[in-house]
DNA sequence: GGTTTGATGACAGGTTTGTGACAGATGGAG
DNA sequence: CTCCATCTGTCACAAACCTGTCATCAAACC
């Protein structure tokens, strides 16, 4: 589920393997088929991050995969680039109008392939954008306000929230309760040192999922520090 | 707040009003700059939902624009497209790298241009696109100002469409009230915080259906959200 | 053993959100 | 022009939920 995956369709077997070996190089996992049907049987089933679609295929006509793509409820919004050996500017531009979101003319480098995949890929999947904190098993997306232990969505009273993404923003860090009511709280806010291990605990609980170890690590007259697990 | 807009920082004075003209008949409303200095700030200001930025221009050169670009607040999601007249392989990964989300080579055919333009705005903007949005087992055409949940048609009053719509433009993000005030009401609107309460309560009745979760999000102390249920 | 430091459960008070009601505004039908 | 239906922004109250503190117990330290 943290690997974005690539469904890469392209009969060409030579370069097909070029661009497979270059993305999982990058850290992608890559399912490859030359044949357009097999194609959107396999978007279906695998629910790719992207898809890399040659224009010219057997079977299916890649126009005709990407339509179709855009059609199917499942996949209608998984950004498709297309390859293509024609340059003429009527098929880029009807490739585009058919739901393709980015065009790229053989020959083309893979670098520049990977380049334009990255940068979908920012777009889509904030996580890989650096937008989604993560430590250990825990993550944590401030733009939805949502916390996350494996997997498992985190329900956190709002400063348990703040708390945790302090923390997670300086993994490993001890913070002592001074610290921590400053940064948590506000400096301007006086209020009694211990309501920090109040707190502490109502974050252990909060992030409490069976069989997974406390994450919070209390270290004895100096404070506490949020550790990968 | 309808109409989609662009920014358009050109130096050349024939190709910058050559793009603004095409745009314009395509329905975009555009700002033009030469100078990137101004672009920075107009972007600020017009808050644009997509930047074409030609690589060479004067003041800030292009590539220091878009990196400026990503990293103000209020910019950092734009989208840009660069133009230039350099074909170089390197110059176009650095533009992609940097934060750029498409790369155009000069010289370009304005048809290509407003294709490539129009597949990113489905992607960020798909009810400026005159897309149907679609959020979970909700969908929405702005064009036909129809609502539905389940194929069902929902009977919502026009505030509610539209926190409705700016709600499935973002799907999942959390905003404060104030946020939704700005976005829906309008920035010089001078209403109440609590009054969105209200109406998303009404929009959480409008969009009942029996047997189906609520999909609007309280986030205690933060605001709204709406999930893909 | 005595002392210091942290964990925990309980709780009263406070804050935030949900909800029904309402009066004024708006706009269309007749 | 008037009537009627609909929509809007507020308010007041209830309900849900959070929060800071304290007293007490357990653990670590010396």
């Amino acid at each position: 589920m943290t690997v974005p995956r690539l469904l890469l369709v392209e009969d060409d077997p030579a370069l097909a393997e070029l661009i497979e070996f270059r993305f999982k190089a990058e850290g992608y996992a890559v399912t490859a088929t030359p044949d357009g049907d097999e194609a959107l049987l396999l978007a279906q089933e695998e629910a790719p991050d992207l898809v890399l679609l040659d224009w010219m295929i057997e079977g299916t006509s890649g126009i005709e995969v990407c339509r179709r793509l855009r059609r199917l409820q499942e996949t209608a919004h998984v950004p498709i680039i297309m390859l293509t050996a024609r340059g003429a500017e009527d098929d880029r531009i009807r490739g585009l109008d058919t739901g393709a979101d980015d065009y790229v003319t053989k020959p083309f480098s893979p670098r520049e392939l990977v380049a334009r995949v990255n940068a979908i890929m920012r777009r889509i999947r904030p996580a890989l954008a650096g937008e989604v904190l993560s430590v250990g098993d825990l993550a944590l997306d401030a733009k939805a306000h949502k916390a996350t232990r494996r997997g498992q969505i985190l329900s956190l009273g709002p400063t348990e929230f703040r708390l945790l993404k302090f923390f997670m923003e300086h993994p490993g860090r001890v913070f002592s309760r001074g610290q921590l009511l400053d940064a948590v709280w506000g400096t301007e806010s006086d209020i009694e040192l211990r309501t920090v291990d109040v707190h502490i605990r109502r974050l252990r609980k909060g992030i409490e999922v069976p069989g997974a170890p406390d994450p919070v690590r209390t270290v004895r007259s100096a404070g506490y520090s949020l550790e990968a697990v």
